[in-house]
DNA sequence: GTCTATAGCCAGATAGAC
DNA sequence: GTCTATCTGGCTATAGAC
């Protein structure tokens, strides 16, 4: 249950206390196992970390074409993100708070490395089925169209004056409009 | 200074005792003039809102077309984000924690109303300007494809493996191109 | 291994002299 | 208004009995 706290909670708002009471276990036993919080953190981490990097191979590494990959991760980010709502949230933000925490998770045998991705845009765009565009930046359009309107939710509602009912129905309809939106604009005319 | 100190290290992080030093004022001082933490947090809250609600309001009520108001947000948002780097960051974050928040912030007199942009987009698409799109989804893919970016920062330079300087020239280059990427999806064949 | 008690620290807030 | 000193509470971590 550390992870349900660290990723509600982040960090600096995790509590050693609520994380002994949620896991029904004596909060000095955590010390016991665990040593201290910080290495607690980590374990939960490069955790959370396993269950976030193969939804981003998915872009990378599968054999379908660029047009089915980027259907395919709106797709299936929609669903990743209603079983885990809390996860990117946790990731982008303990990121931002510790930038160097990266260097660690190099090694990660799960690791996303975006070179295979670039190869095939090229390739794609050379076959003429893609407009010149640059695979690093598509692939930041990708995730930002995907990730944003989940990370930043209140901000948007916010804005937008939506509630909570109809800002849902918003990402319904995004499950396939964000595909469509970033096809059409790769795609020739 | 208080504002510094808050956009760093957001409410759970701030220090009362950082901000004094960083004012050169007493601790105890800041108590006597702002009563506690949490009011003068909200001050800088509403503060900081106050300069981005203007941001928002650039894409929403000025009286250029639909195209240029993409282009104009794209590069003032880049501009607007070198000047003041961790607002965003803080802004999106601070209301994760605290989603309600939005509520005392709707009486704000600068509060962005985005109606009138949908009624913009939905007489664009009446003349044969742009294909059709909800008005939303739009405003929801450009705040995205421009703000994600600089908040996920340290993660997409994780994945896509860059070093500071060449994220930079990335971000550079979207200056212009994320609006082509907009436009190019939404004007017709 | 599992618990209770508590050390030790740090933060926000206040009392009270000047 | 401005300071020093201190209270109060909350948190991580550990000592030590069982």
């Amino acid at each position: 249950m550390a992870k349900k706290v660290f990723l509600k909670k982040g960090m600096a708002g995790a509590r050693m206390q609520e994380i002994a009471d949620k896991s029904k276990i004596n909060k000095s036993l955590i010390h016991y196992y665990f040593k201290n919080k910080q290495t607690l953190y980590e374990i939960v981490f490069n955790e959370v970390f396993s269950v976030i990097a193969p939804q981003i191979d998915i872009i990378i590494n599968d054999d379908s074409t660029i047009e089915d990959k980027i259907r395919n991760f709106t797709s299936n980010y929609s669903s990743f993100r209603q079983q885990h709502p809390d996860l990117s949230n946790f990731v982008i933000h303990e990121l931002n708070e510790n930038p160097d925490f990266f260097q660690k998770l190099k090694s990660h045998s799960k690791f996303p490395n975006i070179t295979k991705f670039k190869l095939q845009v090229d390739k794609e765009i050379h076959q003429g089925k893609l407009i010149p565009i640059n695979g690093e930046q598509l692939f930041i359009n990708i995730i930002s169209l995907n990730i944003f309107p989940f990370i930043a939710e209140p901000f948007i509602r916010g804005i937008t004056n939506c509630d909570q009912k109809t800002y849902k129905g918003l990402l319904k309809v995004r499950r396939t409009e964000v595909a469509d939106f970033i096809i059409n604009s790769i795609k020739h005319k």
